[in-house]
DNA sequence: TGCAATCGAGTTGTGCACAACTCTCTTCTG
DNA sequence: CAGAAGAGAGTTGTGCACAACTCGATTGCA
């Protein structure tokens, strides 16, 4: 049984279908040119600002648990840890317990950078001009969303 | 005068905020991957896939005009192009009227290609495991958000 | 205990996104 | 009509994302 592709509002769900990914493709690079604008001064692009953003709030961190908290492997990860040490912003030391792991934390600098970041979030929220109330939808759909989207990716696999 | 950053629900709207971005930033990707399964035996990439759905719904046009449709300035599409070009799908050529215009156009290997695309939407569609009003208000608060963030962007030029 | 399997980082190669630039062609204006 | 200004495409350089790989350290198990 194929179910139709088309709803009650005479909309073709194939064309809807790509409008979705489409629209979100277009919102993503739209963050990213406002975070560009507020990071200007920080010197810091968006994923390395949430590298630091999840140093900030949880203190140093193997390389693995940072990539698992920011989804991101270690081809991404890797240098990008790198120009934050060029920086002077973080450090990357063996762990003695598994000379494994590279142990990243924050240097003083990568510290002082909070307050200078402390206002980002404030000028994000305002710039995206939507209430509590559906930012509180958008994320629970998003969510949703993703994990949606890894199973099936997942379940592709083969 | 401040405002409060705490809604009546308790939550942190900082906090929110770059969970929104996040989630959305985490969305894209998994849709990403998403569509690397799915357009794995196509040989296309998502942007690729992208330009080729606008080719093969509007015909041939302009370099300019692609740029308008997919949002991407030519140091993105300029090289794209190339690859698809490469692979036999499209062809350019200079406008006979306007000798700095550059006319993007299916082959006939691109034109065949669209029968194999053909049940991609309908595979992404499921895989995103959303109902249809879902999916309508999502696109709906995308595109109001997509608008918000440029115009801001833009008043933060300066 | 010894060795195979696995793990954690890092590297390499490809492609996208974007800023800043060049080059050519067109258009506008004095 | 000439020269300046602007438009359209392409190039260069930086950084992110990801697949596929290497290398050394650790773990597990036969």
């Amino acid at each position: 049984m194929v179910k139709s592709t088309t709803n009650e509002h005479g909309e073709d769900l194939l064309q809807l279908d790509t409008q979705i990914c489409f629209a979100l493709h277009a919102t993503s690079r739209s963050f990213g040119g406002v975070y560009r604008q507020v990071l200007r001064d920080t010197g810091l692009t968006y994923p390395q600002y949430l590298a630091m953003m999840a140093l900030w709030e949880h203190g140093e961190m193997p390389v693995k648990r940072l990539g698992e908290l920011l989804r991101l492997d270690t081809g991404t990860l890797s240098p990008l840890l790198k120009r934050l040490d060029t920086a002077g912003l973080v450090k990357r030391d063996r762990s003695p317990h598994d000379e494994r792991s590279v142990i990243v934390g924050l240097t003083a600098a990568g510290r002082e950078l909070r307050a200078q970041a402390e206002q980002i979030p404030l000028k994000i929220l305002a710039a995206t001009g939507l209430e509590p109330e559906e930012l509180i939808q958008l994320r629970t759909t998003l969510n949703r969303l993703t994990d949606a989207l890894d199973s099936a990716a997942e379940s592709l696999q083969d």
